[in-house]
DNA sequence: TCTAATTTTGTAATGATTTCAAATCAGTAA
DNA sequence: TTACTGATTTGAAATCATTACAAAATTAGA
């Protein structure tokens, strides 16, 4: 598991300190979909000098490196995850566990057994026409 | 628009009082995702006395009653859609906008030419198995 | 009109995230 | 080893969207 969180960022691209290791690891062994704090707390206890703002830091990092992934299912906060493969989200409004949905598109029958979906929410990001013309402009 | 705005919150259940009309008017009519900030913008010169918190509680209501639909696109702030029927949206990273996606499931390339995609999130929120077995327990 | 319930309002509190400058660390050349 | 440079980490303070809350205003019914 080490090994492969040092694989994942140097892969990425990314420098491979003791907190980025760490926090890769994290991500690679538990699949929670934690949020900074949960990160935060467990891994204080083995790594008392580490701070919230560098997993905020780091986060971002990796995410803009394409290591991991930012999960927006949350309405309040955002909660990552390491598996970098195209799947989709169930959150549970009471309990607020989120689930993997390991299946493109839109849900069939076999799911309504294992909850019951009251919202559906399909997002994409990326750089509209009139954005990229003017980036296109400036750059040349 | 004014009309349409008492017939969706009458046919929601919910009593239309003069701001109500006035926020959900403005969603039927700007079809532009607007935030909280936006429609308190554009609504207190024509409604003086309207409070911030007024048209957070009001979302709100309406949201509940599935007047409207909560987006979560953008990662800062929620912004609000009159159009309850299902469909996706687009949000540019460089200028923020959000665009309609008329399109269940996953995306073609006919929308190649209208922006680049760098991410797509498929969100579902509801209730697991556990949590409505222990609703059950607790309400019968 | 009087009263009770509902709705609206403004202020203050909350909490996730960002900013920022100082401290620490890693790598390199002398 | 030592000194230097740039990258990384850290903690405190600031920001900003949202919520909590209690008072004020409005509405509806008797």
């Amino acid at each position: 598991m080490h090994n492969e969180a040092i694989e994942r960022l140097t892969a990425c691209g990314i420098k491979p300190s003791a907190q980025r290791i760490s926090i890769m690891e994290y991500l690679l062994k538990h699949r929670t979909h934690p949020t900074v704090d949960m990160i935060y707390n467990d891994l204080v206890p083995t790594m008392p000098t580490l701070s919230r703002t560098t997993i905020y830091n780091t986060l971002k990092l990796l995410e803009e490196h394409n290591a991991i992934i930012e999960l927006r299912i949350d309405k309040k906060t955002a909660h990552y995850d390491g598996d970098t493969l195209p799947h989709s989200h169930f959150q549970c409004k009471s309990c607020g566990k989120i689930i993997d949905v390991q299946m493109q598109g839109l849900l069939n029958e076999q799911y309504e057994t294992e909850f019951v979906i009251e919202e559906t929410e399909i997002n994409y990001r990326g750089y509209c026409k009139s954005c990229l013309e003017k980036a296109k402009k400036t750059n040349n």
